[in-house]
DNA sequence: GGACTTGTTTACCCGCGGGTAACATACCTA
DNA sequence: TAGGTATGTTACCCGCGGGTAAACAAGTCC
């Protein structure tokens, strides 16, 4: 979670066992990298409960059985927080794109393997907040930067989306659309997910990529009954 | 968009000319639902804007050139704003399901005519509200009221679903997963719509209908050059 | 012409919640 | 042991915005 934050200063010495004073100072730094983590979490749980809005710091800090002021040593102010829940969670899906760039399969593989860790991310702890924050709760530079983010995510879909028809894999289509639509229906999954958590986020996204894959309307490998019925139709 | 409340109460006398006293009395009533309306679209686009939690009623009332009591005259509180909206929404997806219920066609293209109206209904200017009203914001009789409104239209989509695959025009799936994958497709839209208004709303609809009926994986039916280039994957 | 209704305004209330100042404590370092 | 630094706390500020009271303006009806 914290990967954009430069690490704490690494001296040669071994971390272990030597009296050095340095222990306790590199000790600290990591409790409180351990803290603001756990700040951060516990205003993604507030956030997907009660809303941005109606989340306050107040319940955050009561949810860490701290005060305020407390949540306010970690972080600068409530906008940023849910900035970092933010990239926290979409930092998940960038791996995925990482992860599956140089695979020696077609692309429309790939894809389906970006879109099942896209599903799991958005049925994460983050997920709501990744897929909720709006620009108009965010200052300007903020709101740049969350646009960019996910800018960039949208543009991975199309590209893979191209290659895919490129290589055949992927039934001709509109780039741009068929992204939205994919990135739609997972991107949904936030806003009911934390009432019906009857299946994983994994499960779910499995099976929306059974549907994106395959389509409503019938194919010749159907069922003998449902293409007899089909026949009897036309 | 009234089509909940009460019709003025209609006498037998002709509406024109008869200076009767009544009238006037009606022509207010009249006005003052024409009043109601535009206080509730004004509230939209500002929710719109600004999403609902940074929309106030002063903004709202501002863009109508009027005063925020005069608001309230017409309205009881900023949370009714937003049901009234999110009825206005929905309102028109039911009228969907109403209009094609009776049609003789495969199932699969009544959930097509439903899931075109469902599209341009959240390009509408409720769309935003009536995707984005969160429980959260609401009281508990409201919230309940349109939980239920929504599981409505999802067993609406669901039950279009089970009747595709059962007359053979829908590929065998599952209902629940299946409905959620287009409906929140379908609800993303409110999210970039505001943002990039290059389609109309019916355009995107048939756009997204296009995909979901495919699906991403090549047809037999694909073009002759993507189907040699899928034969020589393999 | 005077009472009653309808629509709108001005002027206000007040609580919630983001954010801060200043103080308390513990612990590390010299 | 003194001084600094890291971590919390209590107690507070204050503005925004939802909501209201009460006055005011303009018909409408008898």
């Amino acid at each position: 979670m914290n990967s954009r934050r430069a690490s704490p200063p690494t001296t040669g010495k071994p971390a272990v066992a030597s009296a050095s004073p340095w222990r306790a100072s590199r000790e600290r730094l990591r409790d409180r990298e351990l803290k603001r983590d756990a700040v951060i979490r516990a205003a993604a749980r507030e956030f997907n409960r009660k809303g941005y809005h109606n989340a306050s710091l107040d319940d955050i800090a009561a949810r860490l059985e701290v005060t305020k002021p407390t949540v306010y040593y970690y972080v600068t102010s409530k906008e940023q927080l849910l900035f970092e829940c933010f990239v926290a969670g979409v930092e998940q899906i960038r791996a995925a794109f990482r992860e599956v760039r140089h695979l020696a399969v077609p692309a429309r593989e790939r894809l389906n393997a970006v879109l099942r860790h896209y599903g799991e991310a958005v049925a994460s702890e983050f997920g709501w907040c990744m897929v909720r924050a709006e620009d108009q709760d965010l200052s300007p530079s903020m709101s740049r930067h969350i646009k960019a983010l996910k800018s960039e995510i949208d543009q991975g879909i199309r590209r893979l989306i191209r290659e895919g028809v490129q290589d055949g894999s992927i039934q001709p289509c509109d780039p741009k659309m068929t992204a939205f639509a994919l990135a739609g229906a997972l991107n949904w999954i936030a806003h009911w997910y934390r009432e019906d958590q009857t299946l994983t986020g994994a499960q779910i996204a499995a099976a929306f990529v059974t549907v994106f894959e395959g389509g409503l309307r019938p194919r010749r490998s159907a069922s003998p009954a449902a293409r007899a019925r089909t026949r009897r139709r036309a």
